[in-house]
DNA sequence: CAATCACTTAGCCATATGACTAACTTTATT
DNA sequence: AATAAAGTTAGTCATATGGCTAAGTGATTG
């Protein structure tokens, strides 16, 4: 079976703290449902422009998105590989079965 | 099926911020078998005691450890079922299957 | 009961974080 | 070519974070 990679450190330092903030985490649920542009998707929030792109970086250093520029846009998508080896972090120090099944029920309500 | 409860985003603030940060991460990785005394903990690390504490308080603010007093020492456990709302977040925002099925591998792996 | 152990509190300091405004650059549009 | 759109850069500011030392508290131990 493919192992995912382990996190290194630095990468467990900036993707954790990406997601400790309410507008990194809305940006991250948002880009689940497809990419979109910075101005887009700085739009439902109440703050200046320059503050929500500093959020973006934050959570392109941390790896959880990746952006290019077409034009004069940035198009920011989600790096779910990144979220997933972060979850895998969390679940190496789960003691237990819990997570695992908790993963086996979502799997069992899909299938409803 | 059981659903675990959604985190709020006061748990997740607070929790992946303990998260960001190798001592702590350390801390927790050392839980995962079995509790210790905050001292005992605090051995491994070139650190001054409360800067130490710190940590734990950051830890248990973030809900990811629980602590009693016994006598002058103070016992530390790991919260296995926060780490494991804190991973369901994660999971919920992979686009596809990726996780679900590490789970199920790990599953598979176990049984080896 | 004095000493020691295991924290705990208080306070200081340097750097990082998250917010702002103002000014600049690079594409489109008209 | 002039304007507007979409970022980007630079600089300020208040608060939070992560480190320290020094001194205090409460429980054991000799």
């Amino acid at each position: 079976m493919a192992k995912l990679m382990t996190l290194s450190a630095a990468e467990a330092d900036l993707g954790f703290h990406a997601l400790a903030d309410p507008t990194r985490r809305a940006v991250i649920a948002r880009l689940s449902k497809g990419e979109a542009r910075a101005s887009d998707l700085a739009a439902p929030f109440d703050m200046a422009l320059p503050t929500f792109l500093k959020h973006l970086k934050v959570l392109e250093a941390g790896g959880l998105i990746e952006t290019r520029k077409e034009g004069r846009q940035r198009i920011c998508q989600l790096q779910p590989e990144r979220l997933a080896r972060l979850s895998g972090w969390l679940n190496d120090y789960e003691r237990g079965w819990q997570n695992r099944l908790s993963c086996l029920e979502a799997l069992i309500d899909k299938k409803d």
